[in-house]
DNA sequence: ATAAAGTGACTTTTT
DNA sequence: GTCACTTTAT
C-alpha cells in the first residue's frame, strides 16, 4: 500500500458508493483493482463471497486472481471473479428454470452463429447476395447489445423488416437447439434480472461490492446488468479510460462513463495520470495523437522516467521492405545485446498484415509468436471433435449435428438430412432427438414414418450417439473423446497419407491434451471453457521471442520496443471507417493504444506502396503522422528524407560507386547477395583499419560478419 | 455421392 | 491472393 501514489491510494481506500476511476495507460489500474479487493477483504472486513469483479478477457481475470492470491493467500476464497460472459454463463445455468432454455445449453461461436443465419436465409427464401449473412448477423448482434428483442426491433426500412424476420427466426433456431450466442449470454442475464425481481434481489443483496475493469468497453446489455446487480448496495467501482475504447463495433459505448455519472450523481471520480510504463517522449507522442479527438476529457499523462530516446518515423518502399527493416532492426538490437528477443512487439491494424511479417521472420530464422489469426479452435478437425462432444452433451444442438452427422462419411447425404429435418419439424422434435430415439429404440414410430434406408442409416448413427450419451456421465471429457474417436475411426478418416492429414490428427491430439486437464471436471466445464477462451487469453509470456499482434490484441500489454506498421491512410485509419466520424475517432484511439504500449522505443512505419487485393498501389502516409511534433522524432526530417531513400532504393548506391573508400559502402537495410550464403540484409557496417566490416543477416544462415573487400558481395537491386 | 474445377466475395478489429 | 461456396463431371 505504501508503494501507491496518492491518487491510487485514494482509489483503493475510497469508501462505499459509486466510484469512477479514470485510468490513463500504464497508470497501474490493475494494481488499483487488486489492491482495492484486498483492501475490502483485509481492512473493511467484507467477505469474498460478497464481492464481484468482472473483466473482459480471461487473461485479465486470471492475472487479477493471481495478484489477489499473492496479497491475501487463501483469504480470497469465494470471490466471484471472471469475464462478463463466464459470470453470466454461471448465472444462466443456475437460473435456467426462469428462462426459455435448459441448464445444459451450449454456446455458439462466431462460426456457428453465421451458419445459423445462413440456414435462416435459406429457410426464408431470401436472396443471400442481397442479404449477406455477415451483415444480417451484425444487425442482430447490435440489436441484442442494445437489449432489443425481435418484437422490439425498430422497423424503418424494408431492410429492417427483413432483419426483424431473420432475427426472429434466428432466435427461435437457437432456442430450439438449446443454444446461446455470445450476445445472448449478456442479453438473457440482463433480461432475467430485469424481469424477475426476486432473482435480481437475491444477486443484488449478495454482491455488496462490484468492481469492473475496462469499463469503457461495456455495451448497453453489460451496463444494464451491472446496474441491476448493484441495485441494492450501490457499491460499484469502475475503472476505465475512454481514450482506450476500441470495441465500438462490438456494441461498446464509452458514453457509459457519462451515463454512470448521471445514474450515480454522488459518484466519486478519481483520475490516475501518472504513467509507470513509457518515457515522456512516447507519452507526448501519444497525447499529440489523441488530443486531436474532440469531446474528450483532457488528461495529462506524465512519468518520472525522463525523456528517453526519440521515436523513429520511417517511410519504406513497400510492406516487404517494412518487414525486412523490422527483422533487421530486431536482429541488430539482439546481436548488440541491446534488447532481448521478447522485448519486441510488432503491431498492425488487420490480421492480414501479419503474413508478410511472418515471412520475413521465417526467412531470417528468427523465431516469433503470433497472436490470433488462424485460431486453433477454428480448425476444421478441432471443430468436428468439439461438435461431437457438444452433441453428446446437448443432442438438440442442430449445428453440431449437421456438422458431424456425415463425418466421416456414413451415407447420410443432403437428401437424407432434408428428410430428417422435415420429419423432425412435423413431430415437433429436434433432429438430434429423432436420431437419438431411433438409436436407443424409443422411436420406432420414427422408423415407420421415414423411408427404410434413411431410417436404417440414421438409426446406425443414433445407436452411436445413444451409447455415448449414456456413458457421458461416467467418463471424463477425455475418456468420452477417446470413445468417440475410436467409434467413428476418426484417425483413419483424417490420416490420408498427406502431411496435412498428419497435422490434423496432431491438432486433435492437442485438443485431447487440453481435455486431459479436465479429468476432475465436467464435460460442461470443458465445453464452456472452449467457447469462452479468446486469442487474447492465449498470450503468454516466457517464450522470449518477438510478438506479432493486432492493435486490438495489444491492449493491456506492454513491450520495451514497439513497431507499429502500415501507418497509411486506408489501413490506419482503416478505409471502412472513413465515412463515419465516430469510427474515425476510434481509429485514432487505436493508434493511441498502440503507442502507449511502448516502454522505451517506438517505431512508426509507413509504406510508399502497399499490396491491395493482389496488386501494388501507391499509398499515402497516415494522416495521424502529421500530428506528431518533429522534435519528438529522431533525425528530425525522417519522413521523405534523402537518407531514407538512399537506404531503401539500393539502385541509388550503384550510381554512386565512386564513394570515398573511408566511408562504408554498405548500409543498414541494404539487400545483398553472397556467393555462398545467398540473400542477406546488411544490419551494420563500419570501417576498421581501412577495411569495411559488414554485419549481414542471411536468410537461412543467420548473422555473419564479413570483410567487404574479400566477400564478393553483390548489391541486389 | 463425390471430387474437381470454377466462381465470386471479401479482408477490421472479437467475448 | 485467399477462402468458401457452387457448379460440373465422373
Amino acid at each position: 500500500m505504501r508503494e501507491l501514489n496518492p491518487q491510487q491510494q485514494q482509489a483503493v481506500t475510497a469508501g462505499t458508493g459509486a466510484i469512477l476511476v479514470l485510468a490513463g495507460p500504464g497508470s497501474g489500474k490493475t494494481r488499483v483493482l487488486t489492491q482495492r479487493i484486498a483492501y475490502l477483504i483485509g481492512n473493511m472486513g467484507v467477505r469474498p463471497y460478497h464481492i464481484l469483479a468482472v473483466t473482459f478477457t480471461n487473461k485479465a481475470a486470471r492475472e487479477m486472481d493471481e495478484r489477489i492470491g499473492d496479497l491475501l493467500g487463501e483469504r480470497n476464497r469465494g470471490l466471484t471473479l471472471g469475464t462478463f460472459h463466464s459470470t453470466c454463463g454461471r448465472i444462466l445455468r443456475r437460473e435456467a428454470q426462469y428462462l426459455p432454455f435448459d441448464q445444459n445449453y451450449v454456446i455458439y461461436d462466431a462460426d456457428d452463429q453465421i451458419r445459423v443465419v445462413k440456414q435462416v436465409v435459406k429457410d426464408l427464401n431470401l436472396n443471400d447476395k442481397l442479404y449477406r449473412p455477415h451483415g444480417l448477423h451484425a444487425s442482430i448482434s447490435n440489436a441484442k447489445n442494445e437489449l432489443l428483442l425481435p418484437d422490439d426491433f425498430p422497423v424503418q426500412t424494408y431492410r429492417d423488416e427483413v432483419v426483424k424476420r431473420v432475427y426472429e427466426r434466428y432466435q427461435k433456431t437457437l432456442l430450439a437447439s438449446n443454444a446461446l450466442d455470445f450476445d445472448d449470454m449478456l442479453l438473457w442475464t440482463a433480461y432475467l434480472l430485469d424481469q424477475m425481481p426476486a432473482v435480481r434481489e437475491r444477486y443484488a443483496r449478495r454482491f455488496e461490492h462490484i468492481l469492473v475493469d475496462e469499463f469503457q468497453d461495456t455495451n448497453m446489455a453489460q451496463y444494464t446488468l451491472l446496474k441491476h446487480l448493484a441495485s441494492f448496495h450501490r457499491n460499484i467501482f469502475v475503472v476505465g479510460d475512454a481514450d482506450q475504447s476500441i470495441y465500438r463495433w462490438r456494441g461498446a459505448d464509452y458514453r457509459n462513463v457519462l451515463r454512470f455519472e448521471e445514474d450515480y450523481p454522488d459518484s466519486q471520480v478519481i483520475l490516475l495520470e501518472q504513467n509507470y510504463r513509457s518515457t515522456q517522449t512516447i507519452l507526448d507522442t501519444a497525447m499529440a495523437v489523441i488530443d486531436q479527438n474532440p469531446t474528450r476529457t483532457p488528461k495529462k499523462l506524465f512519468t518520472e522516467r525522463g525523456k528517453g530516446q526519440k521515436i523513429t518515423l520511417r517511410e519504406l518502399y513497400d510492406d516487404r521492405e517494412m518487414a525486412s527493416f523490422i527483422v533487421g532492426q530486431i536482429a541488430k538490437d539482439i546481436a548488440a545485446q541491446k534488447n532481448q528477443p521478447g522485448d519486441f512487439a510488432v503491431m498492425y491494424r488487420t490480421n492480414a498484415q501479419s503474413r508478410i511479417l511472418e515471412e520475413a521472420f521465417l526467412a531470417a530464422y528468427l523465431p516469433y509468436k503470433l497472436v490470433g489469426a488462424q485460431r486453433f479452435y477454428g480448425r476444421r478437425e478441432v471443430k468436428d471433435v468439439i461438435a461431437y462432444l457438444r452433441l453428446v452433451y446437448n443432442p438438440r444442438d442442430e449445428i453440431s449435428l449437421m456438422r458431424v452427422i456425415n463425418i466421416p462419411r456414413r451415407g447420410i447425404g443432403d437428401k437424407s438430412i432434408l428428410t430428417l429435418r422435415t420429419y423432425a419439424q412435423q413431430v415437433n422434435l429436434s433432429s438430434g432427438e429423432v436420431v437419438l430415439q431411433l438409436g436407443n429404440g424409443t422411436g420406432t414410430e420414427h422408423g415407420d414414418a421415414l423411408p427404410n434406408r434413411v431410417a436404417a442409416t440414421l438409426a446406425g448413427f443414433g445407436r452411436l450417439l445413444s451409447s455415448w450419451h449414456t456413458q457421458k456421465d461416467e467418463l471424463s471429457p477425455m475418456g468420452l473423446m477417446d470413445l468417440i474417436l475410436g467409434d467413428v475411426e476418426y484417425r483413419t478418416y483424417l490420416e490420408d497419407g498427406t502431411e496435412e492429414g498428419k497435422e490434423r490428427w496432431e491438432n486433435v491430439m492437442e485438443l485431447r491434451r487440453l481435455a486431459s486437464e479436465y479429468q476432475e471436471r465436467s464435460l460442461e466445464a470443458f465445453l464452456e471453457n472452449i467457447a469462452l477462451v479468446s486469442d487474447q487469453d492465449t498470450i503468454e509470456a516466457g517464450s522470449n521471442v518477438p510478438t506479432l499482434l493486432t492493435l486490438h490484441a495489444a491492449k493491456g500489454l506492454e513491450f520495451p520496443v514497439v513497431f507499429i506498421v502500415g501507418l497509411n491512410d486506408g489501413t490506419l485509419p482503416h478505409i471502412r471507417s472513413f465515412e463515419d466520424p465516430e469510427a474515425m475517432h476510434e481509429e485514432r484511439r487505436l493508434l493511441y493504444v498502440g503507442i502507449t504500449r511502448a516502454e522505451d522505443q517506438l517505431y512508426l512505419l509507413h509504406a510508399l506502396n502497399r499490396f491491395n487485393y493482389g496488386y501494388m498501389e501507391p499509398a499515402d502516409p497516415s494522416r495521424y503522422l502529421d500530428d506528431i511534433p518533429l522534435e519528438l522524432v529522431s533525425g528530425a526530417s525522417a519522413r521523405h528524407s534523402p537518407s531514407t531513400d538512399a537506404i531503401f532504393r539500393p539502385e541509388r548506391w550503384n550510381d554512386s560507386a565512386e564513394l570515398r573508400e573511408v566511408e562504408p559502402k554498405y548500409h543498414p537495410g541494404m539487400n545483398i547477395i553472397h556467393a555462398a550464403w545467398g540473400d542477406g540484409m546488411v544490419l551494420n557496417s563500419k570501417i576498421e583499419d581501412d577495411e569495411e566490416i559488414v554485419d549481414i543477416f542471411f536468410e537461412g544462415v543467420g548473422l555473419k560478419r564479413v570483410v567487404a573487400s574479400l566477400a564478393h558481395l553483390e548489391v541486389k537491386s
